[in-house]
DNA sequence: TCAACACTTTTTCTCGAGATTTTTTTGTTT
DNA sequence: AAACAAAAAAATCTCGAGAAAAAGTGTTGA
């Protein structure tokens, strides 16, 4: 039996095979849009106007959003059209948490069942992630599409060997929102920590064998990331949901002036 | 905070508010027929011919389509349509264990963070569920579906008081996975437990707050209907690969239309 | 008997135009 | 001015038809 994900739409991974429908096509520049954080959160989607941007026609660009609210990054309303889900410190969060949850099982799974050639792949990735984290160094704004995709990688990697497809399904859902945050907290304010190392304890303890100590160094790397967007000022995450209410809100807040 | 659920599209409860649009009633119906086994396991999906039953056009029954994908019941690949999702032993082996570790871990957090009327939630639920179980047992044709609808009420009125959005949500997929497989399950064999008992257990350890004494029940419960379908003949489950392939088997049998 | 090729049929995918619904604007009244 | 009502504008849904691709059929040749 083929090694299927769950999801059947286009491919997961940024390497994959190109795209064979115009739906799939639109999926993954909207999805990579909104992740990067050009779409911004709470953002109105209007059909109208991304369907000349995207050069597709109306109802394939629907089929497309459609998809994206598999992995809640569009959220959708009755006859309201479509907004890019929005985002909260209280979301983050959760994804954090739940992330820990799911990540540190799969890593269990991945660490009790990998063999050999996992174990190579894990090196590899992480040969190839510290390279880029070198690179990162220097020249960070060009580097960085490079790192994210690696970084990803490096993570996918660990926990290939878990045999679950579901919780990796999970993994890559929460993991996708997280890069989210990520990139949205990366562009105000860079809070430079040493990951590198992280990644190193983490790479040992997995091909150590060693799944208590892997998943301790995995739940603080994770958390890591929240506590740094927890020191964000407060209005790059929450103004979003302002978003939708421009027009009306104006009209009625002229307070004694 | 609103409690709003990652999905956005239609709503959760089967007692929610009926749909807004024809995307979201085919949604609703093509899922119920799915889950029920109307749509068979594995089934090829075409448009053309859906569109007349549903009654709606070909573009919304695609967006419907896509829509089931979210909840892993829908399948489609490039240029070659839909299908209804295959089933497998090994997935709802998979969808099991990670369905314990969702639903434990959900159900701790609401144990920990419920207050007084969660309590009574539970309670009642579970007393709805009672009655009908006992009507379950008398004419079980006619209660069945008012049983599904209450089993599934209490398991998440149990961990309603969890805060976590992402467990409940993740919670739900694999629920309705699960109620995929029982059903078609209790279509072919009934094996009658004493699922009363156990529910009993679970509603008596949640509310009197032992954590773990109510994950190990429920971890019980949950694989014990694993346990059903495993002593099932292969059949009911596996065979569902081969439909897509009817064509070419039909066309040396016997069977001319 | 089997494989390879061209032809036909079926199905999927894509688009633009009309019908509804929501939102904004405008006008009237208290 | 604020509140309500009606009209206009914009956006969403929905549908069917045409282009592209896949699956099926039949013929020919080893």
């Amino acid at each position: 039996m083929s090694e299927a994900a769950i999801r059947t739409t286009p491919n997961e991974s940024e390497t994959d095979h190109e795209p064979k429908t115009l739906v799939e096509a639109a999926y993954h520049q909207l999805r990579r849009d909104i992740i990067e954080g050009k779409l911004r959160p709470g953002e109105k989607l209007r059909v109208e106007h991304l369907k000349t941007h995207y050069d597709v026609g109306a109802g394939t660009l629907r089929e497309a959003l459609q998809l994206l609210m598999t992995d809640a990054l569009v959220v959708a309303q009755g006859q309201r059209g479509f907004n890019v889900a929005p985002i909260s410190l209280l979301d983050f969060e959760d994804i954090t948490r739940t992330r820990v949850l799911i990540e540190c099982e799969a890593l269990r799974q991945s660490i009790a069942r990998g063999g050999d050639e996992w174990e190579a792949a894990v090196l590899g990735s992480f040969h190839r992630l510290s390279r880029a984290e070198e690179r990162l160094a220097e020249d960070p704004v060009t580097s960085r599409g490079e790192w994210e995709i690696r970084n990803k990688s490096f993570h996918e990697t660990l926990i290939s060997a878990c045999p679950s497809r579901w919780i990796r399904h999970f993994q890559q859902l929460l993991y996708r929102q997280s890069e989210r945050y990520r990139r949205i907290s990366l562009y105000n304010s860079d809070i430079p920590r040493d990951v590198h190392a992280e990644h190193a304890k983490l790479c040992e303890a997995a091909v150590g064998r060693d799944p208590e100590r892997a998943c301790a160094v995995l739940t603080e790397h994770i958390i890591r990331t929240l506590d740094g967007i927890r020191k964000l000022p407060r209005d790059v995450i929450e103004p979003t949901v302002a978003v939708t209410r421009v027009g009306k809100a104006r009209a009625r807040t002229s307070e004694t002036k």
